[in-house]
DNA sequence: CGACTTTGACCTGCGC
DNA sequence: GCGCAGGTCAAAGTCG
């Protein structure tokens, strides 16, 4: 009797181990094999010998009430359910655990075939253990120890088992982090958007008059460098080949002015840039075709480094000097354009920690950055064609910009969805918003993004949606505030997934976003980096009263009932269409395409004036 | 030994 | 056509 006693022991182990998954419960059941070989083998010769009845009972009981009240239950039952369990554990996985029970009801009616199947099962997997140690068994000792056993073993068991669901549960939770994220920046864009249209309207008569004016104080600095270069700094309405072909510099200004404000017409100018990619662009005027053609080179001005590092100016002339018309086919477009996501942040390590892990294919010296430039290619899939430029930017060398370009076409670590989402939404809206206006408002539930963006981007993020590659630029350097939004405090708070190094740099990833937000759009080149120019100190005062404001704000907002749709369409578009970059090769849908080939062409970052 | 970095060569596009 | 610049490739070297 004593023998079932230790039967007990390993049958309750058994018992905790239904419910984990095959591997541990035969870990487990190795585990008790060895530290009570000799109970269990005494429980074989139990099942053979006479007390199944008992067994098959008492194993019922154990299945159904799991792992704490296996002390208390009779050994016998225990015994026969060791063996049962463990045999069928071992042959078969944890769904057999169930039909354990039935088992144990058939073994009832049919001792002896049961048996004579527990033999033969157990026998590769149990016999082993069990027959060396038969001699051990029985004396009251032994049961005492095989209680502590089961004690612990019960406990390890336990503990197992709740191991595992916590890492269900945390890995549920990353999913959700992942996706929460994602939204989070959609929500931030969108609410950036509408603060901005209200502070238009209250603060601007007309709109156009007020999108210029805003305009018109985030593009100053912008402005000056152009006006030496003759230039505009509405050059954010070139980015479209056909705000370039329709407007004039004057009429770009209007219309770049109306896509902030958020309404119908800010899509026109991204749509314009992305437009061409999809080939959606509507009319393609020679005009356009010119101005895409300038877009090409506006593009690469566009390109994050040469924006960061204030290159602009020198591409800044040959955009709009390059009035000659290059007739391009949509197609051609399309391929060429790519869209890119760069981001800002001081960081001293020579590269941003994004969770995800890439390999240096280049290095060059880009002309007008005595630092040079670093190629990188994601290597967390064989196929993935993201890649990224690595530089310092000129002006500070504390500053890293890193730009990223094309979609992951492999599932992300935790780590790597903070950025991963971010960028990835942030294209998308770029792309969706030159989507959304050439097909029109309501065609992709990302335009509702994109107007967000829009707007936002005049003020807060770089937009350049300049030819060839569009680009957003994520300044982390800048504080949040705005200059000219006093009333726009939105301050992220820190990304769940985002990993130290981002931390390091002293602005979290979803500052990005915020950032961006308050960034003003910069034309691709023209901006020099105004963030750091012009509004640090009254940005500093303004982040101290952000917090509040940005409650204010957010509460005033979100009573708006149109907000309320507007927030549940943006989020669908980034969980639906903007979220499923990340994970997809091929998504044209996203900006970020992958013509990493067309892309090498296309990038000519003209020199950095300041450097 | 494999993975990664370094670095010069090569390709492509654009401007003069 | 030539030169410049960006971007990529691939051999050589380095590191763990």
């Amino acid at each position: 009797m004593d023998k079932g006693w230790g039967l007990t022991l390993d049958s309750d182990s058994c018992g905790f181990l239904l419910n984990k998954p095959p591997t541990a419960a035969v870990k487990l059941d190795h585990h008790h094999n060895n530290n009570k070989r000799s109970s269990f083998f005494s429980g074989e010769r139990m099942f053979s010998g006479m007390e199944f009845p008992v067994k098959l009972g008492s194993r019922e009981d154990q299945t159904a009430s799991q792992p704490s009240n296996d002390n208390d239950r009779m050994v016998v039952d225990e015994v026969d359910f060791f063996s049962d369990r463990k045999n069928k554990l071992k042959s078969n996985s944890t769904d057999d655990h169930h039909q354990d029970s039935r088992s144990n009801d058939a073994m009832s009616v049919k001792k002896e075939n049961w048996t004579g199947l527990v033999v033969n099962t157990g026998l590769h997997l149990v016999t082993a253990n069990t027959g060396s140690d038969q001699s051990m068994v029985d004396d009251g000792t032994s049961s005492d120890r095989a209680d502590d056993k089961r004690a612990k073993n019960h406990e390890l068991a336990q503990l197992q088992v709740e191991l595992q669901r916590m890492n269900a549960e945390n890995q549920r939770l990353k999913e959700m982090l992942g996706q929460v994220t994602t939204n989070y920046s959609a929500l931030q864009m969108h609410l950036a958007a509408v603060v901005q249209q209200q502070h238009n309207h209250t603060t601007a008569a007309p709109a156009d008059q007020s999108s210029q004016l805003h305009h018109d104080q985030n593009a100053e600095a912008k402005a000056d460098q152009g006006k030496k270069q003759g230039l505009v700094p509405r050059q954010f309405l070139n980015l479209g080949p056909r705000a370039t072909a329709e407007a004039t510099d004057d009429q770009v200004s209007n219309s770049s002015s109306e896509a902030r404000t958020g309404s119908a017409s800010p899509p026109q100018n991204i749509s314009e840039d992305a437009s061409p990619k999809n080939g959606q662009i509507g009319p393609l005027d020679p005009a356009n075709s010119n101005t895409f053609r300038d877009g090409k080179r506006v593009g690469r001005d566009e390109s994050p480094e040469s924006e960061s590092e204030g290159w602009v100016p020198d591409k800044v002339p040959k955009l709009n000097n390059s009035a000659a018309p290059k007739p391009i086919d949509q197609s051609t477009e399309a391929t060429m354009r790519k869209a890119r996501v760069s981001v800002r942040a001081r960081s001293e390590a020579s590269m941003i920690t994004d969770g995800c892990q890439w390999r240096k294919y280049g290095q060059k010296m880009a002309k007008g950055n005595p630092c040079p430039r670093a190629y990188y290619r994601c290597t967390m899939a064989v196929g993935c064609p993201v890649r990224k430029q690595v530089q310092r930017c000129a002006e500070d060398r504390t500053i890293l910009i890193t730009t990223y370009e094309g979609n992951h076409n492999h599932p992300l670590p935790p780590a790597a969805m903070a950025m991963a989402s971010t960028t990835t939404a942030a294209a998308s809206m770029l792309l969706s918003g030159s989507m959304s206006s050439a097909d029109g408002m309501n065609m992709n539930p990302n335009n509702l993004l994109a107007r967000a963006i829009l707007p936002c981007s005049s003020s807060v993020a770089t937009i350049s949606a300049s030819a060839p590659f569009p680009t957003v630029t994520l300044d982390l350097t800048t504080s949040p505030s705005q200059v000219q939004r006093p009333n726009t405090p939105f301050q992220v708070p820190n990304f769940p997934g985002q990993p130290p190094s981002f931390g390091a740099a002293s602005h979290q990833l979803p500052q990005v976003f915020g950032q961006a937000l308050y960034n003003q759009s910069k034309f691709s080149g023209l901006q020099l980096s105004q963030d750091t120019m012009g509004s640090t100190s009254s940005q500093q005062q303004m982040q101290q009263t952000q917090s509040s404001s940005f409650a204010d704000t957010v509460s005033a907002i979100t009573a708006d009932p149109s907000f309320t749709a507007a927030l549940a369409a943006a989020i669908t578009s980034i969980i639906g269409g903007g979220a499923h970059p990340s994970n997809n090769t091929t998504n044209s849908a996203s900006p970020m395409s992958n013509n990493s080939s067309g892309a090498n062409n296309n990038n000519k970052i003209s020199g950095f004036p300041g450097n």
